[in-house]
DNA sequence: CGGGATCCCCAATGATACTG
DNA sequence: CAGTATCATTGGGGATCCCG
């Protein structure tokens, strides 16, 4: 059993601040690293692990499977395994998982405008 | 002067995702470190140094240096000099920085129904 | 196929001291 | 007050090999 640490991403001392601030709470749960990413490949149904390996493209298999341990503890995301061989995996989005697509939408939004100004 | 490095947060191979993707572009631009949080204070109006590192509680001026000038690259904030002794500098979100709003509330929600789940 | 286990490096951050 | 400079540290993440 891999052994995850206790935080969501690398909050030093942005604990405190997370725990009187949702916003920064939601953001380290799922800001940075690949979090995000995932949770937009699978806002649009579940996916096995080599499909997201391969709509990555660029994310190593020990990334990959780090950050969707993560994103399970937190209760993000589902997994499935499928007594079969050859072995299949499924992740999808929990019901909670399914409610960042408004952040995702907004985001989606910002970032069109930002690159605008660039 | 500061050498400010390329990238607004760390994103090893992210840099071509964030390409096509404007959702995990924004999210490189806020997610992550300290930034989300500096905008939370900052859209209530402007701020100077001290009253940040205040309600930061725990950043170092360091890193409260640097997070403010990668906001700044990146047209998210302004920095007002103002030459007097003692020396006063305010920071503000640009437009663009303003209209992280709509993300933060949507953050906020999501992160209140998360804690809910624990 | 979908991982786990190890080794290792460097970029991000902390700590401390100094300054216009 | 609002930084800058320098050194020390650490853990995030890559590379590689192995397994049920």
């Amino acid at each position: 059993m891999t052994k995850i640490k206790e935080t969501s991403t690398n909050f030093s001392n942005k604990k405190a601040l997370a725990e009187e601030c949702p916003e920064v709470y939601a953001s380290n749960m799922i800001g940075g690293q690949w979090s995000l990413a995932i949770c937009c490949y699978l806002i649009n149904g579940k996916l096995r692990f080599g499909e997201l390996k391969k709509k990555l493209e660029n994310i190593t298999e020990r990334m990959l499977t780090l950050q969707l341990r993560r994103l399970e503890r937190d209760k993000i995301i589902t997994r499935t395994v499928y007594a079969e061989v050859p072995p299949r995996v499924e992740y999808e989005l929990t019901e909670i998982g399914y409610k960042l697509k408004p952040i995702i939408e907004e985001l989606e939004k910002w970032g069109k405008l930002h690159k605008k100004i660039l």
